[in-house]
DNA sequence: CTGAAAGCGCTTACAG
DNA sequence: CTGAAAGCGCTTACAG
């Protein structure tokens, strides 16, 4: 009989089939080693079922000094396909060893601690990079930690990083080749994703200094055909021939505002944005995109957590994640 | 002087301070009702931070019975802007009552069991609909269960659900309003979003019906240029005149189709999508698509969850959660 | 104002 | 083949 309140405990299982609860551990455990006779095994198998027994975690965990989580910390930004994809293959990689991937949406950053120091993960991952005193106290606590970074800094090389900066001057570069030489940066106005816009500009930056091209003209658009008509207006004013969107969604603000504006594209204008997602391949002209390879970003967090976990070797940079893909825009 | 191995413990602090575990404990956690001398606090304060001890919350949730988490369930399909925003709702909400959100992305049903049991939440909240014995498991453990429901099933006032067949019917309705009378389903080949695409289509089936139209044609789309024009030709021959889509990518792979067969739209095929996502708004011609409110549905999460927590009144059921857009494409 | 002690539910040497 | 006991790190009546 399960107590009154609550749920039921090891206790409550060896009672009901006349045990000790070292038995109950041996048997619902499988302890390698023992030698529990089929018949105890299976009472004791019977009364856990019977009673609904489920271990307590924080008994558990108090008594092995460890959980077996590993928590995601994501950034303040907007999930995606490639973050959807990203969590669905380092879950499937680490469920393989019996470790429970759970997920924390970071806003408000002094949560974080509290919250790592509540589930006493195995592993915390971060898609956001922390802060060096952060990274301190958790690896002080016992705690393995995977860093992100935002830039192309390689002194830890559990680091996990897409070389944003990159990602801007492959499209300066492919905008170039394509005959192009004023240069117009489409940046969001979304604050979340301010960081990474920050350093797409300055690829598109340097690599427009790097071909002798006037400084980018930079102007934040809204996800509305009206704000990507009022960039346009400008870009006409300024002579622009050739736009860098901070992704495929505000390029494709860009062309709703270029079409609104009777600008052609890529007769007047070319336009290339980053991300690759459906509807740039969907709407017409095609968008041209800078792809990233989930693939690989996967394989190198991945790789990265189980070398935290376990000691596995380091994986190489993801070098191969980023690639252009041209289509109609220019 | 931290211990060798391992996280400093509260006995630690209190050998530091020259105090008992009683005190810090105290100190730690702010215990009203007892007076400590500011001196003695200030030491235990200082000796804790200079250890960076941060307390066990296995023992810690051990000793108090239950932990100040909730864990979200996701279901398995892709992520999107309105999880994104519900998620950030609810752990806004839940943050000011000092709870912890946290998020499995649940693929594999096996480890969902384990998964509470390890994390022992104080509340559970699915996105994706729990099996009865799993809702019956965690209810004996203790553990709040905040259901989903995929249809429009509202036996139980907790559960949160959007109804899906009434979008399906939404977008009958404006299309035979339009004066369409051929329609077409445009489903989609990704098979996680297969029970929604089918309440969906059983709405889109039953208004069909009852507005005196033949059966919808149904077909499943890939995000390709080349699958939405096959659909086309498909439909052309069906003498189709209206498309109604599982959800915007969808419908914009069954718009580049119909733009690479030659029809017009909406001069010859009327095209109306689900979510109005910002792409929505940025093609030419604009997409006419069902809208889902977010705030709405965010709002009833967040109150059901409030209920299962500590009895809070219920919410009234998200009626309005659902209007249709009409842009160009119809 | 502060401390000694019990107990939360497990696992695992150790002893039989 | 199985059990009594210790101990993981906390919190909190209870006693001084």
């Amino acid at each position: 009989m399960p107590r009154p309140e609550g749920r039921p405990t090891s206790a409550d299982v060896a009672r009901a089939s006349g045990v000790s609860r070292t038995t109950v551990s041996y048997v619902l455990n499988g302890t390698p080693g023992t030698t529990i006779s089929p018949a105890t095994r299976r009472r004791v198998l019977d009364a856990a079922e019977r009673l609904g027994y489920a271990p307590s975690a924080a008994a558990r965990a108090l008594r092995r000094g460890r959980s077996d989580l590993v928590l995601v910390v994501l950034p303040d930004w907007p999930l995606g396909p490639v973050l959807d994809e990203l969590l669905d293959r380092l879950a499937g990689e680490l469920a393989a060893r019996d470790l429970q991937v759970l997920v924390h949406h970071g806003r408000g950053r002094r949560r974080l601690a509290d919250l790592w120091r509540e589930v006493a993960p195995r592993t915390v991952v971060g898609l956001t990079a922390f802060a060096a005193d952060e990274v301190r106290d958790m690896r002080r606590a016992g705690i393995e930690v995977v860093g992100a970074r935002l830039d192309e800094d390689r002194h830890d090389p559990t680091a996990y990083a897409v070389p944003q900066q990159r990602i801007g001057a492959m499209q300066v570069e492919h905008l170039v080749a394509r005959g192009r030489r004023r240069v117009a940066w489409a940046g969001s106005t979304d604050p979340r994703v301010a960081d990474f816009a920050t350093r797409r500009l300055e690829g598109v930056a340097a690599a427009c200094a790097a071909a002798g091209l006037p400084e980018p003209l930079v102007a934040a658009l809204d996800l509305e055909v009206a704000s990507g008509a009022a960039a346009a207006r400008a870009w006409r004013a300024a002579g622009v021939d050739a736009v860098a969107a901070y992704n495929d969604e505000v390029a494709l603000a860009a062309l709703a505002g270029l079409r609104a504006e009777g600008l052609d594209v890529p007769g007047d204008v070319a336009v290339v944005g980053v991300d690759d997602v459906p509807a740039a391949r969907l709407v017409g002209p095609g968008l041209t995109t800078v792809h990233q390879s989930v693939e690989a970003q996967a394989a190198h967090l991945v790789a990265a957590t189980l070398h935290a976990l376990d000691g596995a070797g380091l994986p190489p940079a993801p070098e191969e994640v980023l690639h252009l893909v041209v289509r109609g825009t220019t």
